[in-house]
DNA sequence: CTAGCATTCAAACGATCGTTTGACCCCGTT
DNA sequence: AACGGGGTCAAACGATCGTTTGAATGCTAG
């Protein structure tokens, strides 16, 4: 069965390091031997456990996502309960979620370079993985935007959360020219981003 | 020397199908095999013609980008000879060119998608290479913002047109969740695009 | 102790990768 | 007519890709 000692099973480490990798060099770019001899097990491990490239993609995927859909709509059903709740408390419940699991664990800060690699990909079998799995949450967020901003029609406000949700992948992404000073924090880094973001996207959306 | 009718030469048309290519499997995953089929030339011709795929990956970029630094530097400038002009003018100026060229030939679509590979793509020497050819540009756009944005300091204004870039990035390459109505034509698709890309950044600026 | 199962391992599979080679073709110049 | 060079071509190079195989290993239940 499993190992008396998981601390870090084949399995698990497999997914650690694949996530790095393919937030480094994207899906085609990092290979399963360069994954296998980072993650230190047997380059058949990967089939053995996965079934396949693609699968592996998956579950890395698969394993931060169920987390983070969690956290967002309990974030937002926590925000909802309070009658009187505005615009920033309902983008702070999508932002800070992602800020918070990116800082976390060890593979946290490369998942979230994965997810913004996944919009680049086109590949429809990849956005249809996410649309099933993602789909709910972003439906659920869109009618809490839409209740907080009536004047807005249908089309008008989806135009805009697109513009947040680009905004939102590629800050936090770390893909822009903003470098991270050595003497702050990776921490207090995108603390400050989340908060410019917030801030931003509000009056973006009451425009 | 030059073909006789050179109406699209081997070289202009291995650009033309890499850049489509390379927009839709990414840099590691169209294969020059893949490309030069598409392109109807022979295997060897890449290597003939540019020596290696990575200086093609940089030519896809030279030919487009020389073309919309001009345009936007051009913008620019015709936006600051008028003394007051607005903050959404200077938007325009960076956004509008972006949004021409990639309606104007056949593969000017498929290189906003490139250009925005190429922020996921963490590569050093990439980043490096369009660093030094569009690094002024943003100076440039950045200098015009803090003019007209005097009650914010350098580092908020920062922050901000990071997040206005990337927004424009996500929103020029259609990586959104919104889907192109089929009775709208892609020109007005991307017109709308626009004009909610600079109301919305506007207003995030201005907060 | 041993039978049985889950896991790991080295090795090899065929396919495909980027690149190189050398013959060949075309065409303007001597 | 002979030449020369830019361009194209099929073929092959070694490397690396994802995947499969079958034997070795370690652990657990009987």
């Amino acid at each position: 069965m499993r190992n008396a000692t998981p601390s870090f099973s084949t399995k698990e480490r497999i997914l650690g390091v694949a996530e790095t990798l393919f937030a480094r060099h994207g899906f085609a770019g990092a290979s399963l031997r360069q994954v296998t001899a980072a993650a230190k097990v047997n380059l058949a491990a990967v089939n053995y456990h996965f079934g396949s490239k693609e699968s592996l993609i998956e579950e890395v995927f698969r394993r931060r996502l169920d987390e983070l859909n969690r956290h967002r709509l309990a974030a937002l059903a926590a925000v909802q309960a309070c009658a009187d709740h505005t615009l920033e408390d309902v983008l702070d419940a999508f932002i800070r979620p992602a800020l918070e699991q990116s800082m976390d664990s060890a593979g946290g800060a490369a998942f979230v370079r994965v997810l913004a690699r996944a919009y680049a990909e086109h590949d429809e079998r990849l956005r249809k993985f996410l649309s099933d799995n993602y789909g709910h949450v972003l439906r659920d967020f869109a009618a809490a935007f839409a209740r907080l901003l009536p004047q807005l029609d249908k089309e008008e406000l989806y135009w805009r959360l697109d513009i947040v949700a680009g905004a939102l992948t590629y800050a936090m992404a770390d893909f822009g020219m903003i470098k991270r000073k050595s003497d702050v924090s990776e921490r207090s880094h995108r603390e400050q981003a989340a908060q410019h973001l917030v801030r931003f996207a509000a009056a973006g959306l009451r425009a």
